[in-house]
DNA sequence: GGGAGCAGCG
DNA sequence: CGCTGCTCCC
């Protein structure tokens, strides 16, 4: 079984390269976050076409949107909104052994990495506050995937030092990240497979078009698994390549295979 | 000698099947209409790379905009702002051999055939009346090219009747063409080579998807000489097959051959 | 229908 | 940098 996590940036701008990603990684599940597309809007056929056949969707006008994309049957779909802001940024499922999958799209946070000065950066803190609730409760074998926007490791980004002030790796959010990790008995996939400090990194910014040169990459995406099914992931795969192709996200894809 | 007209919609946009046309039509001149877009950002280096090496710009933001393309030397360029409303509609040349070769965008008119109720529509006729003003004092032979935005016969457009009060059709327009037309020894070399009542088209709007089974065209784009130059007319080619190549204008190109 | 610029967001 | 959706224009 194979589960794929991408940040699309609009899946219809982006349709070409899924499309292409789906034939060459041929992944069960692919998880997608920021489609940026009404469930009405989404382009559905292309990915029927491919096998995908069942597409649970919990899409928006302009922007978020995250969809569940399987040619494996799902089951008891549901879509939370922690922060009750009609933001699309949870869709879950069920799969056939029991196992939920949960995709997750978390606030970017803004520019200035303080909630007095920038409500978005408090609201990207409660978002993962009201998650770790959620997930404390959680009383099933679950796979929790999707763009976390926190890059918790010192090897998770370029430059540890220079980016300690940057949204996405300040103290504050890592912290949050990691008591979300605590809260049950989360195992991050990315880092088992791969220990710190090896570089992984999921995203490199469109501002440097030299990203290949500079390398100034943050691991932003993450999959975890509760401990029972983290046994039985067997391989994890970051798809570095994706970041060269034509009309790219600046996101990546990842896959977790599981012997499930 | 082959001088070719072109309403682009857009260079930038559009460099791909401008450089497809020149491959295959291989003029030696190309008019441009409609390139939108400011003379430091024309795409010059893609022009000097097929061997247009002589660019003559008049472009502006946005809107408007026209271009000499030439891979033989020109001379004595001009832009007249006829209008004096700083409008990007006309550039013209002095070929080596003494002839001038004028490229002028007329206004489209609006939508509604009422000077007192559209202002646009006054502007149009009030251009084309200027430009007859100046044809009239022309003392050189002359070859004056460009989307004119008006059809002046019943077999220049789909359905005569049906487009007798829709701009570009209108007997007021046509009058006004006519006069143009009247003011110097101007052969309508479309028409020179297919004579009326031959169905001779050279746009079809965006918004019939199907415009090759309605066929609902229009004779917008013209190419006039000075008796003189006629004479030294000997074809004429309509590139219909523009219109189905990807990402097309809405207008395809005209090329007259002359034995100069 | 489909260009161009612009604001908003990341 | 680059995507969406808006307005303007043809």
């Amino acid at each position: 079984m194979k589960i794929v996590s991408w940040n699309i940036n609009s899946v219809r701008f982006r349709l070409e390269i899924v499309e292409r990603f789906l034939r060459e990684a041929a992944p069960d599940i692919l998880c997608l976050q920021e489609t940026k597309v009404i469930d009405q809007d989404f382009p559905q056929e292309a990915f029927r076409r491919l096998g995908y056949k069942t597409i649970i969707l919990h899409g928006q006008k302009m922007h978020h949107g995250v969809a569940i994309l399987s040619r494996v049957p799902l089951a008891e779909d549901d879509r939370f909104d922690w922060q009750a802001n009609r933001e699309a940024r949870h869709v879950g499922v069920k799969l056939a052994n029991g196992v939920r999958l949960e995709n997750v799209y978390v606030p970017a946070g803004g520019d200035v990495p303080d909630r007095e000065v920038n409500a978005k950066f408090g609201q990207k803190l409660d978002f993962v506050e009201r998650m770790t609730a959620w997930s404390a409760s959680l009383d099933c074998p679950t796979i929790l995937v999707g763009d976390f926007n926190i890059a918790p490791l010192e090897s998770d980004v370029w430059n540890h030092k220079q980016l300690l002030n940057v949204v996405s790796h300040t103290p504050i959010e890592v912290d949050a990240l990691n008591r979300l990790k605590d809260s049950n008995s989360w195992v991050d996939l990315g880092r088992h497979f791969y220990p710190a400090p090896a570089r992984l990194h999921t995203w490199w910014s469109y501002r440097s078009p030299d990203w290949t040169v500079n390398d100034r990459g943050r691991r932003l995406d993450h999959m975890w698994a509760t401990a029972d099914v983290a046994a039985a992931a067997t391989s994890h795969t970051v798809f570095e390549a994706c970041r060269n192709w034509l009309k790219p996200s600046d996101h990546v894809p990842i896959m977790t295979e599981f012997d499930l």
